[in-house]
DNA sequence: AACCGTAGACAAAGCGTTTTTGCAAGTCAA
DNA sequence: TTGACTTGCAAAAACGCTTTGTCTACGGTT
């Protein structure tokens, strides 16, 4: 057992195994015409000299690198886009974990402008997470970088079949409202930012859609772009300050939401005696909010997972099953729609599962 | 122009430059011995055709990967421990950028407890954000994996020559102190959690000698394990049923410091008419905070480009300059210490800079 | 008996770099 | 002049794998 310093090696295993580098490569990676005897010899000779082939080596003769980039879709100029960090986090070690285990290492790449990293042949594909409408990061990936690049949400203005890992949002907002509606809110407005992705889209249309079928006037309040807190205490106030004030708020960002509830309580309205509110994201200051926000689960983790092994089925030879993946969501109960105890150990309602995939 | 498809490679380069790809590799590299004008006219080409080498064959020769490695310490057990992910993925843009202009992409990886990317030879490096007290993946990564790791925030009970990036929070502690006593605090508790980091370490022991000096007897509120909101809560409730009750708090958490002002809320007691609170943290909960909480900018951005600095530098011939990097941090005044505004656009305090380093 | 097809294995040719070695031509001191 | 260095460059050998082409048996067909 006493193997020198350097790395063991393809050359090795051949050694050991008493067999050619040739005859190793082959029964490790199920090529070639090997009997079932001599692949399972050089598997184990390989797994008790705990062999590990180089990805160096092994990319550079298949030409790739055996690297996937991640990007968050930065709205230019704005701050820092996500709600809260936790589902950037799941989202990004649950993909990283995915794909590691297929084989490939995530590298996280800000788009700096500069080719860096997304230049040509440095990273074999790519996941972008909330592409905006005609996502400009997402097209420049996919024409001059010429690799794949699956997002988590929609872009809005690609083709058809431009691969994507998203939440139902459609569903889950029918879902909010209803539940809102069985806690005794009757005029349920959204609070929402610009409609520059999928998401805030699905919610908009959705939200429509459950208004006209109960006959009832939707009330959408939209923050202005930069999300500011001022912005987003201006698009609040317009739900409480609107004719027949509403009852019920669904935002489309916890940030949104807080700020709802900031105005809620300026006014002297009680939530959730007086008002629900219930936020599309989770986060930390969701949580510690007083009363806590009911929010809406997105399974980042999943949503990570799928995405990368979609990106992966992309890149080998057969394609994946579905390039379409809806990943399923579900509303965590807390104060804001009246469950008991300030933050309560998350206990999530049942899931809301697409019909399809 | 009309290049074929295939990437330009040091041949396509050697070949337009009429040398040979030794003298290529030599002149971009600066190694050899040639001539500045041969140096200078490769490099015209090189540019002109738009060449990158290739990482791969790169690294394969080297015996490198070209991939750092970059883990979160993860107290066993605990839910996700960095207070708010901004600060996260801030210092890891800001390495990841900076790795990458040097030559090196960085790939997050949980310490999943398997090899995974951790084992010999996956990685050249390392970099560990808050690392604990004799932190396992810290001696795991060095021992078995033989690689350099570079710490943000020291591991405590390591060797004086392991190298890090800290802010220097004794220093800061008597910054924010000192702020607090300047605005009118008197008797000023410490909130905590468990001193398992060196920067829990290092502020309570700045915290004691400050008050040894003044001659006022300390009053030290540490969490259970957990930090639960209760936990929080019982920590803070400490500092208010003290017998001299505090009028000013520092905390080491932002959970810890809203914990703080839900417990001097929910006593009656006026932020910042009572009672003074700091956090030594800054997260998007401490903005949204009612009144916005005073903070700590332990500027993420520049501890993530110098982390990766050092450990890029640790990888190459020549030794780093300094093995110990201690990045100035600042503090941001807002509502809980008497600032106007709930929410003002951030006017920082002036750079507390340590003498050395 | 000559022929063919095929299963099982291997040698060798890359993949795109860096690095080592070698070899001319030029420069300098004796 | 002559050897001893130096200078400027190139040929070739790695690096650790995958892939292609080839070679040997061997059983079954004509």
């Amino acid at each position: 057992m006493a193997r020198p310093r350097h790395r063991v090696g393809i050359k090795d295993v051949a050694d050991a195994a008493g067999v050619s580098v040739t005859t190793v490569s082959h029964a490790l990676n199920d090529k070639g015409r090997l009997p079932e005897t001599t692949r399972e010899h050089v598997r184990t000779v390989a797994e008790a000299l705990g062999y590990r082939p180089s990805a160096q080596a092994r990319n550079l003769v298949g030409r790739r690198t055996g690297l996937l980039g991640l990007a968050v879709a930065q709205p230019a100029g704005l701050p820092f886009p996500l709600t809260d960090l936790a589902y950037f986090v799941q989202l990004t070690n649950a993909a990283t974990a995915t794909a590691m285990r297929r084989g490939y290492a995530v590298v996280m790449a800000p788009d700096s402008g500069s080719p860096g990293i997304w230049a040509q042949g440095e990273v074999d594909g790519a996941i972008v997470i909330d592409p905006m409408v005609d996502d400009p990061l997402v097209r420049r990936l996919r024409e001059q970088g010429g690799m794949p690049v699956v997002t988590t949400g929609r872009v809005i203005g690609d083709t058809d079949d431009a691969p994507w890992v998203d939440n139902d949002h459609g569903l889950a907002t029918r879902s909010v409202l209803d539940h809102l509606a069985e806690e005794g809110a009757t005029r349920i407005a959204l609070v929402t930012s610009h409609p520059d992705t999928s998401y805030t889209i699905d919610t908009e249309a959705a939200y429509a859609e459950w208004c006209a079928d109960r006959g009832v006037a939707p009330l959408i309040c939209r923050a202005d772009q930069d999300l500011s807190p001022d912005a987003a205490a201006k698009a609040a106030a317009m739900a409480f300050d609107a004719h027949p004030r509403a009852d019920g708020v669904y935002a489309t960002l916890d940030r949104l939401a807080l700020a709802t509830m900031q105005a809620a309580q300026a006014r002297d309205l009680d939530v959730p005696g007086s008002v629900l509110i219930v936020s599309a994201t989770d986060s930390e200051a969701a949580r510690w909010a007083h009363p806590s926000l009911t929010v809406l689960d997105l399974d980042p983790e999943e949503i990570g997972r799928r995405a990368a092994d979609l990106l992966v089925d992309l890149l080998g030879d057969q394609a994946p099953a579905e390039r379409h993946v809806h990943v399923p969501s579900r509303i965590i109960r807390r104060g804001s729609t009246g469950a008991p105890g300030g933050a309560p150990p998350q206990p999530a309602g049942p899931p809301i599962r697409p019909a399809s995939g």
